[in-house]
DNA sequence: AAACATATTGAAAGCGCTATGAAAACAAAC
DNA sequence: GTTTGTTTTCATAGCGCTTTCAATATGTTT
């Protein structure tokens, strides 16, 4: 009826040896003779006992768990990041707290809150919106961070992603030479640094590069859904836009099944680039062109990077930046 | 430089009070003069303390976080699942542990230990397997635990489902009312009895209410992904199939474009249903027919169970069937 | 065999909090 | 003013483990 009854001090009393000398063979300490280890490790194995993990936080001062804030599970891109960290976690012992925060700073805070009050060894952040208020609570906190597939504009936190900017300049670039000069970017919230001052930059100087002036007019603030994109497709047609670059794969596909639904060929009438080569820009119809990211790499390089820190190694570099490559299939020339 | 130095005994002395009176207002238990308890709170503010979990968890072995087993974050309909038992998990004040377990027997094992070493208060499995080891282990964990969006044929433990043999039938036999009699079972593993016990059976009773022989040649196992999907679709046009159920919408997506690149007319000479309704059935081009199953309302209602469960209270029923619907899109007649 | 170094063990003090029984403070009733 | 009944508060004993520091056992060198 009780609930894990069975404590060190038990296995101590069985094994005839101290509580000290269990938490010893325990926790792997060289420091006792093999045929005590043996000993206790057989009343361990009768007894069935298992350690109190919040016990030996306590005393430890570690609870072998890392707080991991994501904006939504169920956004491919993040998800692919969790995957990756959860991965690496697992493989260094650690257990991750996940918790959505759908990109919204008061559960952001209230979540970081929550976590250190858990006590958690550290944290892996991920959300497209850093701000003064975040990134004073980062600080204050005291407790290792890093940034995964997210950026922070004042390079405040550890972070580990790719060359937004480059990324988009190249797939822009190419876009170009394919003949187009009316080309759209297509954007989720322009509140995000990482599309306002990375990628639109990013748009802007290919477009420079070659000769094309900018035009405000078609850059498209979105909030980076199927639907978003799905509508803006009308916009796109009526503007005579022959070309655009999407700063995510939902978005990419909204647009793609808006301009097919109505009757516009891709990529022969509209070439369309996208940025996260999740699954869905292989299952697209056409198949999406698309910069791709190694996601889960992102995803295990930040919790790399966080074990590290958190074993207060020496980090060489602390804003790590991945490569890319662009894939081109069927949604460009 | 220190970690979490305040403590309770420190906003205790500051205060004037007692470590217990602190720990009352904390835990907002009512017998506080409202004075006191001001008093309290206001210190508490000035320190900027913040209760350490772990000690807390110690004390009253309770934990507020519970496990969650889930075979991969990056499985759409596993996500969804997750992100309705997280939305419900912190109205109720949990946090939640994720892991995945890529439906590997020995890693469900070996992270269920660690979770419950962890203590945590209750545990929500999601997984396609469910065998008798497990089940063991379930039963010796002595902890509340609930099966989310997953069978268990032996109904050991409480779980949240829809009927899956009955949407397979159902769509079956829509099937077989637009005029087909070679109907392929596109399944996943059959080792899963969510695919051999409920969908297959499903599928096998529309079959013989309509008077059309059971032909086994027609039902095809795969891992479930996409490119099985893909690959399926060759031998589904060789051996003249002229419709199908899948179990999994990225099997479905793989088996739609594997027809449609192949040539084949989609629903015209091809008829198509999935199972789960992700974003994904929508995205595809035709869209997909599908079972839409309450994902999000299934992993929702799994933590409220579970969290009834923790608090000990009056279960009327343990074994929750969800309502389902069909909604019939592009894929089929 | 004495003297020292080294490898093993044990005792006990926390870690920061909750929870319990007893004491103190306050109120109402006599 | 005393008694009785409530509220409010305190002191303290754990929760199950890690981690010194000191004690003991073992081994090595003369």
């Amino acid at each position: 009826m009780e609930k894990q009854n069975v404590t060190i001090y038990d296995v101590a009393r069985e094994s005839g040896v101290s509580m000290a000398t269990v938490s010893r063979v325990l926790n792997g300490n060289s420091n006792v003779r093999q045929a005590t280890k043996e000993k206790v490790l057989k009343v361990i194995d009768d007894l069935d006992y298992r350690p109190n993990a919040v016990a030996r936080g306590l005393a430890s001062k570690k609870t072998t768990t890392v707080g991991v804030i994501i904006p939504d599970v169920t956004d491919g891109y993040f998800s692919s990041l969790a995957r990756g960290i959860d991965d690496i976690a697992t493989m260094y012992k650690y257990n991750i707290i996940l918790a959505n925060s759908d990109d919204n700073p008061d559960k952001e805070a209230s979540v970081l809150n929550t976590l250190l009050s858990k006590q958690v060894d550290g944290i892996i952040f991920m959300g497209n919106e850093i701000n003064d208020d975040l990134r004073a609570d980062f600080k204050r906190s005291d407790c290792p961070i890093v940034l995964a597939g997210s950026v922070d504009i004042n390079n405040s936190v550890p972070s580990v992603n790719i060359d937004y900017a480059d990324a988009v300049k190249n797939e822009t670039e190419r876009l170009i030479k394919n003949g187009n000069s009316r080309i759209a970017f297509a954007s989720g919230s322009m509140k995000q640094d990482v599309n306002k001052e990375y990628r639109l930059k990013g748009y802007v100087s290919a477009l420079e590069n070659n000769g094309i002036k900018f035009d405000e007019k078609l850059v498209f603030e979105t909030k980076g859904t199927y639907e978003d994109g799905y509508d803006l497709a009308e916009r796109i047609i009526n503007d005579k836009i022959t070309a655009a670059v999407a700063t995510n794969d939902e978005l990419a596909a909204g647009i793609l099944n808006g301009m097919t639904d109505r009757g516009v060929s891709v990529p022969q009438d509209f070439e369309l680039f996208t940025s996260n080569n999740t699954k869905l820009a292989k299952m697209m119809r056409p198949q999406l062109s698309s910069i791709t990211q190694p996601l889960y790499d992102i995803g295990a390089v930040a919790m790399r990077l966080l074990t590290k820190i958190m074993n207060k190694e020496e980090i060489d570099n602390r804003y790590v930046v991945l490569g890319y490559e662009i894939v081109e299939r069927d949604s460009t020339k």
